[in-house]
DNA sequence: CGGGCCTTTGACTGGTTTCAACTTCTGTGG
DNA sequence: CCACAGAAGTTGAAACCAGTCAAAGGCCCG
């Protein structure tokens, strides 16, 4: 399904479609298992990823051994771990496949090749992390302005499709609380 | 000081002097007084601003009538509500100096006109939004992976010249917490 | 049908906030 | 250059949000 980063692309350039079957030839189409690692803390971040279908998370390992998910990305969302991608240097996280999951990925090198013979994608992956930048700092303000369980009913209002679609413990590593807390919460809404 | 920006540039991109004369007339230089507010609440964020010298943040006024710092900029940053700049709606922000500072400000528009003129520039701009993309992810990791506390000192030890001259209770205010609580814990080390 | 993973429940704990009062610093006008 | 007012920083007590630990129940998938 790589009419998904056609449709994507297009939304923010003009692009011809024998342009866009080059742009292709650069990447490469993965199919993640659910629960298959695409990188693993303290390997390189080789590729940045863009989810076609399913759905990815990127996490780390804090010192007490519990995951904590940094980001999820969707459908017709970029996703890597953009410190060591950028300098090509071991990395912190792990990313994974939270459900069967099709993914474009495409490698440092060939970034920057596909950004020399095509310099309009410059453009293209400008508003994508000017967008994900904007995406960061709403993240920041809703952990700094809310309490856990107010961040959790913003959350369960805004994605509510989503919030069926993962398991609670991801759900509750993603909000920055333990799987306790979280069924605790949404326990008291019922009564 | 532009003369900041341009070496700031060249560290992306190659850039001619001629261009970048060209360039800055895209730009408003601003003198903004310690404590100016380049942006309030409600206002769209008409203005991409680099710092050049001095410090500007980005903060919010949450429910309690508190002022939460998102993010610091020193020399040679960028910042903006990246939400309100790029929709051209309002904003939930505030852009203030944090001490008297040389800002250059470039509006939506020039900034468009600026990006066709010099397509060049949105590789810069690109890989900009893409550093600070990548700082997020570290941000929000460090949130979500120290205490408070813990928090402090990893980020004294790590800008020790950056506390000395910002005022504690903007400290606090961008580590997420309290005053007083960042007054308890600087003194639980002296003793 | 069974085992392991996910979720729930409850008691206890502690890091952090809140509030209020006090002290120290800073800068501005007389 | 001093005085003073407001801003910033400190201190301590009480309250609370959320974590930890442990044990039991539910549910998915082999």
């Amino acid at each position: 399904m790589s009419q998904n980063l056609k449709n994507h692309i297009q939304k923010f350039v003009d692009i011809g479609d024998q342009d866009f079957v080059k742009i292709l030839t650069y990447f490469t189409v993965t199919d993640a298992a659910k629960k298959q690692n695409l990188l693993v803390e303290a390997n390189t971040c080789k590729s940045n990823y863009f989810v076609s279908t399913g759905c990815l998370r990127l996490f780390f390992i804090n010192e007490k051994g519990v995951e904590q998910t940094i980001q999820f990305a969707l459908e017709n969302w970029w996703l890597a771990d953009y410190t060591s991608f950028s300098s090509q240097k071991p990395s912190d996280f792990y990313i994974q496949a939270v459900e069967r999951s099709e993914v474009l990925a495409i490698d440092f090198s060939s970034h920057e090749k596909m950004l020399q013979e095509f310099p309009k994608m410059e453009r293209y992956f400008r508003l994508v992390h000017q967008r994900a930048h904007a995406a960061s700092q709403f993240r920041i303000k809703s952990l700094y302005s809310v309490s856990r369980e107010e961040l959790y009913h913003q959350f369960n209002k805004r994605y509510p499709e989503f919030v069926q679609r993962i398991p609670q413990y991801l759900l509750a590593s993603f909000l920055g609380f333990t799987p306790e807390y979280l069924s605790e919460i949404r326990n008291k809404r019922i009564s």
